[in-house]
DNA sequence: CTGAAAGCGCTAACAT
DNA sequence: ATGTTAGCGCTTTCAG
């Protein structure tokens, strides 16, 4: 209600100001606006004026002005598959609070697993004229070749970029040492059938998770059953079916290792449904920590896989790490074994 | 590894072409360019020609230069409290979804509930020009003044805008149905001793939920016990303490209603470590649905609020009904209740 | 310290 | 149907 100052009470006066009103108001030339908020040299007086005009005329600067000039955004983009996946929510807030501390927006799109979709954000974020661009890869390649030939940049994150994409950096969280330390873990335990809950379909290449399951057994000299390696796409119908196909089937797995947090979800469900008691009747154990993890009953055994260091260390390399193209090795960031309860000793035991 | 055309193989060729370099390569005006990509009727045989330059130079429209001269960004700010909560990611996919389809991008960031860091961000929207903002405030209001002095339009979401606020839209769930069909139900079951976590603390307003909570009570003629209301805020911590000081009291309740998620999984956890059955010893229900309440045993009676809903009536609001600005009533998108498994009879009830 | 002027990439008259 | 030109709001020489 109280007015602040002279007329400051009006709401939606036309266009935004531009720095040619807060020139003739302040009286003086552009130029000098210009260096008030780009921070020039201006004597104190004058820039009291321009600051004063700039007030009471509610101006900002226009980023789309200033960027023309300096074929520069300040903004990167950000492309995940789904923004309401735990994982993937964690890695945004990992990218927004590096951009933040380095001055620079985000805009963000979500493609939801499908490359054509992912062509096109990627496709408007280079018309945005996006200083990079973080993405989680959805598999197509075609949009990358081209933004990277573009003149682009862009670093992958936590997943491995289409085959034929050179150039680009990327940082993974280190699945395969988790699941490795995962593997051992049941296998100490006193495990033998282990049933892997994610495996790929026919035609799908071999995930790094599923190759360090079997790598592992193999080293520990424990046979790899086929029947225990259930295929499942990271999606919940798919993950119930699996779930319930290998729970109810007669693999008599005495432990379940749930590649993804989605598939454990699924696990847990089954085997409250079957009555099946955790761990006493089977250990379940998945990868990818979430908040719910400890909520359930037994609290779930679980990888962590911290997606906000992900994100940020993505963003990170996108824009402070510039200077050194060329991908390199992967950043891996480390994964931790957080043992709960849902783990025991397999059924038949004997004992401690 | 094969060449798919003549000089196609070139990564991080110079700067992004502009509309002058395909003109050139095609030698037509750059008008003609501008044209064939903004719709303008050009002939079939000079289409071809810029098209097939364009693509040789992986060219693509500046939205900066367009953005400037059309004064439109085509782009829209979303601000949350934080990315990785649940019911904030749901929103953003309603959000995300609705820009996607009118064709606008959204750049996002987080406050933290820190009205400072919400000017910040605000403030950076407006110079991007965005075309608009949806905005979950923080509580502080000199940010949104000024944002709508100069000229920018924002609809607020799932919370009350500060006071003084005028002429912006607003849509939220409708908490205060939610929290009377939960008292209901519970009084209903025969509930006297209802316990409300997450009441506001002393000197903070209380909250609609809060409001509808004593409310109905009151109107279905059960007195209101103020042990029985516990002040806790949204934060692990606190909603931790708070479940404790309740559960582990002499308060003596039936039945808990917790008013966010977080202040549930609170509840959830204490009674777990306190040996309570649920709902055997204490029914336990809360306001906002997330996944792990049907994994949890027994799955926890929940309102479901709709945060994609919300997010996608937001954006819309933003884009499309902009011709009737003034704000009007908020839009008030409905709750459900879920009643799952944890809520029963008081322990000493008569049977049914 | 300050102002005038050129130009960033694009669109929209206006001409042809 | 196509080319020319004048800005959109800003930064940045270059003079003064």
């Amino acid at each position: 209600m109280a007015e602040k100052g002279a007329g400051k009470g009006a709401y939606a006066e036309g266009r935004p100001a531009t720095i040619k009103d807060v020139a003739a108001r302040a009286e003086v030339g552009i130029a000098t606006v210009s260096r008030v908020f780009s921070g020039g040299s201006v004597s104190a007086r004058t820039r009291e004026r321009v600051r004063a005009a700039a007030e009471e005329l509610d101006y900002r600067p226009s980023a789309v002005g200033r960027s023309l000039k300096t074929r520069r955004t300040g903004g990167i983009g950000l492309i995940v598959p789904d923004v309401t996946d735990p994982f993937y929510a964690d890695l945004m807030a990992g990218v927004l609070n590096c951009a933040r501390s380095l001055g620079e927006h985000v805009v963000v799109d979500a493609a939801h697993g499908d490359p054509e979709r992912e062509a096109l954000i990627a496709d408007r974020m280079m018309e945005q004229r996006v200083d990079g661009i973080v993405a989680v890869p959805a598999g197509g390649n075609e949009a990358w070749e081209s933004v990277l030939r573009a003149g682009g940049n862009v670093v992958f994150a936590d997943r491995e970029s289409p085959a034929g994409i050179p150039a680009a950096p990327a940082v993974f969280t280190d699945d395969r040492a988790g699941v490795r330390a995962l593997v051992e873990y049941l296998v100490g335990l006193g495990h033998r059938r282990i049933a892997f809950l994610g495996a790929a379909e026919a035609g799908d290449s071999v995930g790094v998770r599923e190759g360090a399951f079997r790598e592992t057994l193999k080293q520990r000299g424990v046979p790899v059953n086929e029947d225990l390696m259930v295929a499942a796409r990271p999606e919940r119908d798919s993950a119930y079916a699996a779930a319930a196909g290998l729970l109810q089937g007669g693999a008599n797995a005495s432990a379940v290792l749930a590649s993804g947090h989605l598939l454990g979800e699924a696990a847990v469900l089954v085997a409250r449904e079957l009555d099946l008691r955790v761990p006493a009747d089977v250990s379940i154990a998945m990868v990818g920590d979430v908040p719910w993890a400890e909520l359930c009953d037994p609290p779930l055994t679980a990888v962590a896989r911290p997606g906000q260091d992900v994100g940020y260390r993505a963003c990170e390399l996108l824009l402070r790490d510039r200077a050194r193209r060329g991908r390199g090795e992967p950043v891996l960031v480390p994964t931790e074994l957080l043992i709960r309860g849902s783990c025991g000793p397999p059924r038949g035991s004997r004992g401690r």
